[in-house]
DNA sequence: GTCTATAGGGGGATAGAC
DNA sequence: GTCTATCCCCCTATAGAC
């Protein structure tokens, strides 16, 4: 099962196939562009810069992907993507339990976010302006209602082994606790001069920490 | 005592003393560029857009400010000044006990994100770019040590009232669980069909459950 | 497909009248 | 202090040669 969306590269989609190996150009400027926009966001981004960056020339951003914008909406869907996925394919596992869910999304968001720190601040950023079309094009809200997680969840729940608050908190907390440290990184580089080894330590603690922390949160 | 720090105007500075009863043109200034600032960043900010929701020409907000770099600056550390003063006032208070202070922080800033709920995202989505030079002008990390928040801590931690790991978890625990709900209110709203009057009840029962939830995650 | 050159427009800032 | 008019740069996007 693939969870990755059929989202189109408009013009490219039917050439790409013609191709034989083609790690070049349309995946360079791809790179170079998520590198740039993840770094800034859309509007201080500079199409410019994304050339330099991939190593071409300014046309030949606009020939491949015809504008910014366009571009921009490519690099933001599969970030999102690339971001739920480890969600949606943790929660929808039905041999896990619910607490093995819990410590496997804080690893594996910490993992993945600590690669790409200014992944989280990028989305939640960039999604305050843009309207919510991005969602549209992710079925991430049918998935989620569905999935093993929310059954086990729920009879948790009715069997009284969680507190009867709203789910939402549930998830509030699960991936603020994860989150948050990546999006205050700046804050706490500057305030508490905090380098990137002892952040990265403070972040491997928080993989078993974050567990333990959740199960009495919601204890009932 | 205050808390704020003082900051120049530059150019008017002098001036504003001359002035009877000014409630105009500098402050309707400020107080559209907040506006637009906080919602839209830096970046994607039009000066025009500013001067528009001041009711102003714009010639005029580069008379009164210079450039917008200028007046961004004002308003950036203006918001930051403000955010972190409720933090600063309630951790100063010699008065109140550790337990107290967890209340009233989580009180006093779920009350102040709900009134200005894009503070949060504004401030860490633009500490991102500019450099720190934010933090060299606001005194919070020299407060901060000296606290009476800080004494209670490393006292409770002493006395085992405290688990012991690096205070860092405790305040990234602390903020997150508060701000991280505003942050990601966009994605909520989205992906959760979660209107305004819903999204309030969760944060007033936030306010009670956060203060319960720290005290048992940082137990021992 | 990839480049150079340039069009076209938006946005920050200023000159100068009132 | 406040406005209108305008400058000028920078950025996105395209035309057209190779």
């Amino acid at each position: 099962m693939s969870l990755y969306l059929p989202y189109t590269v408009g013009l490219m989609a039917a050439k790409k196939e013609n191709r034989k190996l083609d790690r070049s150009t349309e995946e360079k400027i791809k790179s170079a562009a998520r590198t740039v926009f993840h770094k800034k966001g859309f509007a201080a981004t500079r199409t410019r810069e994304i050339a330099e960056e991939a190593g071409i020339n300014l046309a030949l951003l606009n020939y491949y992907f015809r504008s910014k914008e366009k571009l921009f909406q490519i690099i933001m869907l599969e970030t999102m993507q690339g971001f739920y996925q480890t969600m949606i394919i943790v929660f929808m596992d039905g041999s896990t339990t619910l607490e093995e869910k819990i410590e496997q999304v804080a690893e594996k968001y910490i993992d993945l976010v600590v690669e790409q720190p200014e992944i989280p601040l990028f989305i939640l950023s960039e999604i305050r302006n843009s309207s919510g079309d991005f969602f549209t094009k992710l079925p991430i809200n049918e998935l989620l209602k569905k999935s093993s997680f929310m059954q086990q969840f729920q009879e948790a729940v009715q069997q009284k082994k969680v507190a009867d608050v709203h789910p939402i908190h549930f998830v509030l907390n699960l991936m603020g606790l994860i989150v948050f440290p990546f999006i205050a990184r700046p804050v706490l580089t500057h305030l508490g001069e905090m380098a990137d080894a002892q952040f990265r330590t403070v972040m491997e603690e928080r993989k078993k920490l974050i567990p333990v922390w959740m199960k009495t949160i919601m204890a009932p």
